[in-house]
DNA sequence: TTTCTTAGGCAGAAAATACTGCATACTTGT
DNA sequence: ACAAGTATGCAGTATTTTCTGCCTAAGAAA
């Protein structure tokens, strides 16, 4: 997504779909979801985590997370790399609104069965 | 959004990737949300309350909100047509979790300022 | 010695999603 | 008499988003 976001009026005054130009995108939510989950992680176990994510979404993904201030990057200067990220506090005040939408899919999965 | 959804894994057991196979999408939060500020809506004033929308894309929305048990489609049989739109019990459920993201928007919109 | 892991990366292609422009038939409003 | 409102609709187009296939250099594991 770029910058301009995905709801695009000037004088939208909406929180929701202001936050959704922050959180929008197919795998923006499920990164967050997993680190919430998981605390620090590192690249290839946010990769073995989200079943179907590929290297080109996961790293462009975490990219916008953290320019956003969503999460941290912490690069260790090392051979071969090692980087953790992690949630930020403003990316940990997105989780309550996580585990009410997993309960909600949680109640829509067991109406669905 | 076909019907086959966002995220394809069969083996998926992820509560919140399931959710968003029925939220995802430009415009059905923000449906979700405009119904849960506002009770009973009727087509136009939806698509007044919705910035940016088009007919194609509301009409698109509310019907695949509708299949998904989210949101109540009663027609009055007259001329013209009369219809309200209003959340089922599941949808009501959301309402929570739609709070928290615009609350969440909020703070994120008083820190870019 | 060979294979695997680490954390990425690109440009064009593919896929997914949203939109356009005009349309409907009847009542209500101006 | 004319305009506006009501709740929609289509097929092709446009836009947006995601993906592919192969690649990197050095250490660790097999």
């Amino acid at each position: 997504m770029n910058n301009q976001g995905l709801y695009k009026s000037k004088f939208d005054n909406c929180p929701l779909t202001f936050a959704l130009n922050f959180i929008g995108g197919k795998w923006r939510l499920p990164i967050i979801w997993v680190l919430s989950k998981n605390g620090t992680m590192r690249y290839n176990e946010l990769k073995r985590s989200i079943d179907g994510i590929t290297n080109m979404m996961l790293t462009q993904s975490l990219k916008e997370l953290e320019l956003n201030g969503i999460i941290n990057r912490k690069q260790f200067m090392e051979v071969p790399p090692r980087v953790k990220y992690s949630l930020t506090d403003n990316g940990e005040e997105l989780i309550p609104a996580l585990k009410a939408l997993a309960n909600w899919g949680k109640n829509m999965k067991s109406i669905a069965e």
